[in-house]
DNA sequence: AAATCTATTTTGACTAATCAAAGTTATACC
DNA sequence: GGTATAACTTTGATTAGTCAAAATAGATTT
């Protein structure tokens, strides 16, 4: 079994290696992230290659292995799903809720979380737009959130479409929001819980926060 | 702050002094508890009153400072909240609480645990029929329970009427439901969702679990 | 009162996780 | 191409919590 700190240091590595696209993390990095000192990081990812969680390569850095691999998203799913419930169902403000999470994921037992993840009616992202991990361990791309998670002036690609309802994929063919279509967000009002997009073309689209959280998008740089 | 070891030391020094209503708790009992050898139970003895959680007598046993045994109600409510959100809630079976609200007591902050009494409704009682601990650490009388959880025969005597309803409590006087009246559980039915009480003077009650729950009664040896 | 038994304490050793500070590489700069 | 710099590793020490096994203190029996 994986001691509480085993289990953060595999989830922030994995984190990284998603955030940056890269295979192997260095030291460094993972000893700020974890807020310890680089020489524990370093004897760390030892004892961690020693247990086959990860690879140490000296002086590079260190990748995940399948194992570590697994371990890892499976503690993201944790987090996620605490997060969602903390927000959705207790009410906390969304500032507090990463460091509650971070000290419950590692307490809540499978068993339990099953039951979170049915209760909450198994959410694919948590409160900020990230994508949860599903119980087998896959992921969306991390960067593709909702586009109820956008901005208004933010550029977007779209990525995917989240619901599988047929009329509601007609209506998106329709208005050309298809995988891999550009568009800016030129219009987000939360009140009227409606955002509008417009494309290269001038062709412009409203939808309602329902229906945006259905439609993946990745941000653009232009 | 204290660990997780602290918290659990304490917890079941308070549970043994409430069950048995003893103040010193011998070190042999302690380390059966907590599963661990008494030679440890021993030296944790030391750090614990080094720390000022407790007042240890060489060779006769430990006993919690106040606070001490501020804490130790405080994991206790924890432990009883957690167990009523497992079984309210997420519909976890009966059986697999404890372990859960085990781990989960040393990882909830004392803001979600605000927050998860609020949504639960200020539960008075977890699941077992045990209360719970209020904020500021003042426990109910740890025998008294709800009659729904006596059992056929038992001997009981009404210790107080939760309900503050009007007309329940008219009806409660009635039928002579009132603190410090002794009745026998001659019949207990799960599926009628009834029980029926008797009093020495051959007088009966039947009442549904629903108004069971509001009745507080301590268990009887006549 | 001596012998025995049981509960408790002491001792010495171990693991996980950490830090501070000294030592080592590789890279970058002139 | 030698030296400074930043990144990384090593070393030695510390704290919390634990066990096994030897030592001791009280209580109980004879």
């Amino acid at each position: 079994m994986a001691t509480s700190t085993v289990e953060n240091y595999l989830k922030e590595i994995l984190v990284i290696t998603l955030e940056e696209g890269v295979s192997k993390v260095p030291m460094g990095q993972v000893a700020k992230v974890l807020g310890v000192t680089p020489g524990t990081a370093t004897s760390m990812a030892k004892t961690l290659e020693r247990d086959g969680w990860i690879k140490y390569f000296p002086r590079v850095g260190v990748s995940l292995t399948r194992k570590g691999r697994r371990l890892a998203m499976n503690m993201l799913r944790r987090h996620r799903l605490l997060e969602t419930f903390l927000v959705e169902t207790l009410g906390l403000d969304w500032s507090e809720i990463h460091v509650e999470a971070e000290e419950l994921e590692h307490a809540i037992s499978e068993k339990v979380l099953e039951k979170l993840d049915e209760f909450l009616g198994r959410p694919r992202f948590d409160p900020h737009g990230d994508p949860i991990p599903s119980k087998s361990g896959v992921i969306e791309q991390l960067s593709s959130k909702p586009l109820s998670e956008f901005q208004k002036d933010d550029d977007v690609r779209i990525e995917s479409i989240v619901d599988q309802d047929k009329k509601f994929l007609k209506f998106a063919r329709k208005t050309r929001l298809i995988p891999g279509q550009r568009f800016k967000i030129i219009e987000k009002d939360d009140c009227a819980d409606s955002i509008t997009l417009k494309n290269s073309k001038g062709h412009q689209v409203s939808l309602g926060f329902r229906s945006a959280e259905k439609v993946l998008a990745l941000p653009f740089e232009s």
